[in-house]
DNA sequence: CAAGTACCCGAACGAACGTTTGGTAACTGT
DNA sequence: ACAGTTACCAAACGTTCGTTCGGGTACTTG
């Protein structure tokens, strides 16, 4: 092993390397089924029994996986949002930069939603990163109310359906990849969306 | 073990019987990836051994088992269809279906739709058992059209944005049990159905 | 320089898996 | 009765997995 071992505060180091190597298995990997302590111990160039130095068992390493990667789509949806025009550009860009993470990490997208991504809380509403998603479209289809775009249905029901549009198409691309190109499911949301806004 | 052996022209049932059993265990494992050659021969009460009678491999067991219940999908659209009255109740009958068998069956649906159920047909359009349900819910639009109530977009988008989203919505509730009542799935496809229709 | 400690690993355990091999028992046609 | 065929299985092989245990190595501290 080349490998060089880390400095004394530096114990968290590993614990990076391990989740980017994670990250980089599961960009080849479907998704989180696949992934191994042992393959990501080999992925980083590391023993298996490392790992357990910071994560406690396989399950909480897929938990840190999946919130690592929700953050990195939370920012690339931020930054879509922030460079587009108006209101209905920055509604499509929103939901363009979540077809975009999710086609262009398929493992990822597979893991993130299928852990823990919605949880039931307080009165059975459903909470958890992907509800944060859907608030975030709320809040683009009200802003294109305003700005005279109203949509055929309320705002909230308007952002499950283009939620639920996105994952639906992009679950399909993912499950049957070859089925048509990836930018079918950009020309989709675009359709979705024309749809939604009267 | 009590198992009474098959004549002789009678082997062919016990390929009935292990396909049974696999729908079965897959009731109650999550989708095809926990599907064993060694978990369904305990589901039927045989030797791992007897099951490569039937199926070359595991793969091929998956593939059997998949179009074995896109049978019974069909035909559960088939007559859910037959049994409603005009064009619009037709429409929403055969997606009504479709969601109650997705949702009835969890890991039933996730093998199917994850095992060559869109193939690349002639022309890179998109064949296979999956596409043939959205060839039956453009029909149902057309004829929907012809009673008068025509889509807001053309027939064929229109079936694809309905299929699509059942199917987001049905694949939401699969990798988040728990995050609404299963009944949600219905209202959500009729909010649908409502919104495509002008 | 000695003690302490943060960091990491080699080796092993037990369990599960897909698949192959070499059968045995039951039945049928002659 | 006997050969041939069908239907099925016990046992094993080799692999992979998650996880644990008992250290060892190199750094910091006193």
């Amino acid at each position: 092993m080349g490998r060089v071992r880390n400095r004394w505060g530096e114990g968290e180091r590993l614990r990076g390397e391990i989740l980017a190597g994670a990250s980089r298995l599961l960009s080849e990997l479907g998704g989180g089924d696949g992934l191994t302590i042992r393959g990501v111990a080999r992925a980083v160039g590391i023993a298996p029994a490392s790992i357990y130095q910071h994560f406690v068992d396989r399950e909480a390493l897929l938990r840190g996986l999946s919130e690592h990667e929700f953050g990195r789509l939370r920012e690339v949806m931020r930054v879509a949002e922030e460079g587009a025009g108006d209101a209905v550009g920055r509604l499509r860009a929103q939901v363009h930069a979540y077809c975009a993470f999710a086609v262009e990490n398929p493992g990822h997208y597979r893991l993130m939603v299928g852990h823990g991504a919605v949880r039931s809380g307080a009165g059975s509403a459903p909470v958890g990163p992907l509800m944060d998603v859907v608030a975030g479209l709320r809040v683009g289809f009200e802003r294109c109310a305003e700005e005279g775009r109203a949509s055929r249905v309320p705002a909230e029901r308007a952002a499950v359906m283009l939620f639920v549009g996105a994952h639906g198409r992009v679950a399909l691309l993912h499950s049957n990849p070859g089925e048509t190109r990836p930018e079918a499911v950009g020309s989709f949301v675009d359709e979705l969306v024309d749809l939604l806004l009267v």
